[in-house]
DNA sequence: CTAGGGTTAG
């Protein structure tokens, strides 16, 4: 191919001089519109320029295949790529395969935006095969069809083969642009891919624009280095939101909701406007922190947008996780718009809030109003009916969400049913269920069954389940735990000391209990046997206040949980302690009337910490809210919402 | 003609 017609076949402008223009050599430009509209094949070509960019799409084909009949190159490319906009807004696939075929027959391939639009087409319309075919039989390949082929891969999560033609590309001589690289790095989920990428970015001069800032930002979170991801956004502080989006929507994942939220603030005082994706993640970052005040401030900031339903699923959420299920509710039933996300929200959070049997009434509601559960509903589901011991109903919905609802039980669904059985006290039944599964028991499994045992003292079965952990996860430190207090609690303790023999070999150590609660703007932090707190005086006067009311009500301490093997009163002396009642107590002195107490503790509440929230509340009137790691405790009236079931 | 950020469980 000589200079000149590689010129004609690559340049689009040029390309439509070789048009068969079939105008009369000779025209004088006297009559020039009288010969244009003499001319069946000019009008044809312009009529055809006309409707492939007003459409209608039909008209545009119709004339498309007068063209062809007749054997005529139509008009100018661009009217091509008018045509090709028209069938993807109308979501006629087969409209452009036609269009494929007739560009092909055109020999109009080599103009590269053409074929590149059509492999857009394509992959828009999520016909990959197509595209791969195309791509394959393309004269020409430029940056940009193959950062549509990669982009496309992407999407339906084909990551190693975007990874292979990033290569591949460069390997013909092209170099990626920073489409590719903003593309390519979402295919990165090992830090390892994450560095490659950065380095080649920076090699291209790439790395300081914006989209790929954003990108790498969230390609290191999603790896784990939020230190490097929040380096990469400090090396310059743009304008550009999404920039902005990116790093907090990544510590709010990655559990550091502090950080976000500080960012949040730095962004807001910098002058910029936060968007739905903002708040969301704010939200999300108050969601992990349990800060109920904050996200309300978050609120009523939404309130100034227009409803975004990400947003309003975040919300719901977020009062849901931080124990407001008045305000969760009062949100759920203002939305107009709900989709499976909201539902199933909703449904976990009345069930982790000790209201199973509303979140299966939920469940119903969502069956009637058309919408279907999927994966995550299933696992709210099976939990309601495992955290409110409904057995029956929790086999049913299990044997029935492969029927009813087309999906297939995971390990999730078992884990559930495992639960289910062992907090019944159904032990040999779930060993029995756990045998019959499909697929191996992970960890998980087993741990649920250990908590089983340890509300049901079997120590056998105990010892046996924390084995197949270990086998699994050597030196779990919550095992060796939760093991050496079963062992405890049945006296056991040369297996007690043997087990703390052994963590103290592996260097296991117990993570420490903690709660905390906000007063005021402050949050304070209570751990077991820790008497650093300033109004530690107060604290020990009012507790032991507490303690004389309640015992008038017949509480005695329950030594059940403590860990060593000591005396009846230094054991009563050390669950006095415990961070919950310490964080109760201080909640009292400090509670505005009407209030709920809401308390956080890292750990799960133990069984006398739980009777003393019970009676506290009846006898002081007040409503205490205890999150632990897995559920919620309202205590209100002597009484908990998750009925001493948990 | 090609690109980036947000929501549910365990």
């Amino acid at each position: 191919m000589n200079r000149l017609s590689r010129h004609f076949t690559t340049n689009p402008s040029s390309r439509a001089l070789l048009l068969p223009r079939i105008l009369p050599n000779h025209s004088s430009g006297l009559f020039p519109n009288k010969i244009l509209t003499l001319n069946p094949n000019q009008s044809l070509i312009q009529s055809f320029t006309r409707l492939s960019l007003h459409g209608p799409l039909s008209d545009a084909m119709a004339a498309l295949e007068t063209i062809d009949s007749r054997c005529l190159h139509a008009a100018d490319p661009i009217d091509y790529l008018h045509l090709i906009k028209l069938c993807l807004s109308a979501g006629a696939a087969d409209a452009g395969r036609r269009i494929h075929r007739h560009l092909t027959s055109a020999g109009y391939l080599p103009v590269l935006f053409l074929s590149n639009s059509l492999l857009g087409m394509y992959v828009r319309f999520g016909l990959i095969d197509d595209a791969r075919q195309l791509f394959g039989n393309l004269p020409h390949r430029n940056v940009v069809s193959w950062t549509t082929m990669i982009s496309a891969f992407i999407d339906i999560e084909l990551g190693r083969e975007a990874l292979e033609f990033f290569v591949w590309m460069q390997r013909d001589g092209i170099r990626p642009n920073m489409f590719t690289f903003s593309s390519i790095l979402r295919a990165c989920d090992t830090l390892r891919d994450v560095w490659a990428m950065h380095c080649c970015a920076i090699k291209h001069g790439l790395d300081s624009d914006d989209f790929v800032r954003s990108s790498l930002i969230d390609a290191y979170f999603r790896c784990g280095d939020w230190e490097s991801g929040h380096l990469v956004f400090n090396e310059i502080i743009t304008g550009d939101l999404v920039v902005w989006n990116s790093v907090i929507g990544g510590f709010a994942q990655t559990g550091h909701g502090h950080e976000a939220l500080k960012l949040f603030r730095q962004m807001k005082r910098a002058g910029f406007l936060a968007k739905q994706a903002t708040l969301t993640s704010a939200l999300r970052a108050c969601t992990g922190m349990v800060f109920l005040e904050m996200g309300q401030q978050v609120h009523v900031h939404l309130l100034k947008y227009k409803p975004d339903l990400i947003l309003n699923n975040a919300l719901l959420d977020m009062y849901c996780k931080c124990g407001s299920l008045e305000q969760a509710e009062v949100n759920f039933e203002r939305m107009h718009e709900k989709d499976v996300i909201s539902w199933s929200t909703m449904i976990s959070g009345l069930a982790q809030n000790g209201r199973s049997l509303e979140a299966l009434r939920i469940f119903d509601l969502m069956k009637a109003e058309g919408a279907k559960p999927n994966y995550i509903t299933m696992v709210g589901i099976l939990f309601a009916c495992s955290h409110a011991g409904l057995v029956e109903d929790g086999w049913y919905y299990f044997r029935s969400m492969n029927q009813l609802f087309d999906i297939e039980p995971g390990s999730e669904h078992y884990g559930c049913m495992v639960d289910l059985l062992g907090r019944a006290g159904k032990l040999a039944e779930a060993v029995k269920f756990i045998h019959e599964m499909e697929f191996k028991p992970d960890a998980i499994i087993w741990r649920t069954l250990l908590g089983a045992c340890r509300v049901h003292k079997n120590v056998s079965l105990a010892a046996f389940a924390a084995q197949e952990i270990l086998k699994l996860e050597p030196g779990d430190e919550g095992t060796c735990i939760l093991l050496s207090n079963i062992y405890a609690d049945a006296k056991q303790w040369s297996d007690v000391e043997q087990m703390r023999k052994m963590m103290r070999d592996r260097g296991i150590r117990k993570e420490p209990g903690r709660s905390w609660m906000d007063v005021g703007k402050e949050t304070h932090v209570f751990i077991a046997g820790d008497f650093s707190h300033a109004q530690m005086e107060g604290i020990g006067r009012e507790l032991e206040r507490l303690i004389s009311r309640i015992s008038n009500m017949g509480y005695v301490p329950d030594t059940e949980f403590v860990l060593h093997d000591l005396g009846r009163e230094q054991k009563e002396e050390s669950i006095r302690y415990h961070g919950e009642k310490m964080a109760v107590a201080f909640g009292m002195m400090n509670s505005t009337s009407g209030k709920p107490i809401r308390i956080m503790k890292n750990l799960r509440i133990c069984g006398d910490c739980h009777a003393f929230a019970k009676l506290v509340s009846r006898t002081e009137g007040k409503v205490i809210v205890i999150r632990d790691p897995v559920r919620f405790h309202h205590f209100q009236d002597g009484a908990c919402s998750c009925g001493d079931y948990w």
